[in-house]
RNA sequence: CGCGGGGUGGAGCAGCCCGGUAGCUCGUCAGGCUCAUAACCUGAAGGUCCUAGGUUCAAAUCCUAGCCCCGCAA
């Protein structure tokens, strides 16, 4: 069971195990997006339709209907990575092995909806996945094994995403033989160092320049791709969005005087921007309606003595 | 029919509403100055103004259709 990409992966690497036979592929439904807000199917679903296997996209997991559907599957196992529900208790008994979880982070840090991104924007230095075996409660399972891997300072969303993906599906298939004979038994979370992802909204990629530098930092960098990270240009009355694709920390000069948001220089290496603490250096940004080009092309065309 | 912006020398933009001389910044080249707030001065090269029709004495500009790029929304 599972949804984007991370599903998507973990599949494929399943499907390509000889001592696994799957059965079903259970993806939420296809949803209005993209430009036009055509109806796309999730990435798993295409996966699994490439490969001819069945699909179940149920609009709720609870739905006793689902249920019963799923029951006469009589899976051994069903391992979920990013489904995007809640399974009741009652899915989770059906299989005889449970229900295993592929978590994006190291538990019990970050349970939740984006656990990539926030490890991202909290400046951790490292993250990795956790294989736990699936509760009631959110991603508070106990574990049955984890792999850890240091978090960059040219990591993105993105990169840290695939990583994450690759190690995580490596992991399952490493993992899974071990787990359903009994050898890797699963151990409860430690009780410290609870913290909880919440989803990402349009709004955490908005850059308020009164942070400090290294915090917009660290989080222009969780957010991509999505939300990414935008601020406002001023432009007569109203304001256009300009997303920034790339930026430097830079320290602060004595530069006390300038308020947040102040372009302090702007030239061919980016437009330097007063932050609360220290300046970002934006290299690479995209005005709204236009292509994506570095700060100093669109400096060609703009004049601009502060963002917003 | 979800909403919206855009396609103009190599790059980024203005001009379009109110048709009539191709403009600005950067880059390139040549020269000057001598080291300059992102913005020193002078000169030069470089453009089928996305495409196809239409209106007009005249279209970058107005009308119609199409192609391409992008933001929002998901």
């Amino acid at each position: 069971m599972g949804t984007p990409e991370l599903a998507r992966t973990l599949l494929v690497a399943l499907a390509s195990d000889p001592g696994v036979a799957l059965i079903a592929v259970v993806a939420q439904p296809d949803r209005p997006g993209g430009r036009g807000l055509h109806l796309l199917p999730p990435p798993v679903k295409i996966e699994a339709q490439a490969r001819g296997l069945p699909v179940l996209q149920p609009a709720k997991a609870r739905d006793p209907v689902f249920l019963e559907q799923l029951r006469p599957l009589a899976p051994d196992l069903i391992i979920v990575a990013a489904y995007g529900q809640i399974l009741p208790q009652a899915l989770l008994d059906i299989p005889r092995h449970g229900c295993l979880n592929l978590h994006t982070s190291l538990l019990p840090r970050w349970r939740g909806a984006a656990p990539i991104q926030w490890a991202l924007a909290s400046g951790d230095a490292e993250t990795g996945v956790t294989l736990m075996r699936m509760e009631a409660g959110l991603d508070t399972g106990p574990m049955v094994t984890t792999v850890r891997t240091p978090i960059t300072d040219a990591d993105t969303g993105q990169s840290l995403h695939d990583r994450l993906a690759t190690l995580g599906a490596e992991l399952v298939v490493t993992s899974l033989r071990d787990y359903v004979s009994g050898r890797l038994m699963p151990h409860p979370q430690p009780e410290e160092g609870v913290t909880y992802a919440r989803k990402i909204t349009r709004d955490d990629g908005r850059l308020d320049w009164t942070q400090p530098a290294r915090v917009l930092w660290q989080r222009m960098r969780a957010f991509t791709p999505w939300p990414g990270a935008f601020c406002l240009l001023p432009q007569g009355s109203a304001s256009k969005l300009l997303k920034v694709h790339s930026a430097n920390l830079v320290a602060a000069e004595a530069n006390p005087a300038a308020p947040p948001g102040t372009v302090l220089s702007a030239g061919d290496d980016g437009l330097l921007i007063a932050c609360g603490q220290d300046a970002l250096r934006l290299t690479e940004v995209q005005p709204e309606g236009g292509r994506r080009m570095s700060a100093t092309a669109f400096l060609s065309g703009h004049r601009v003595s502060r963002l917003e």
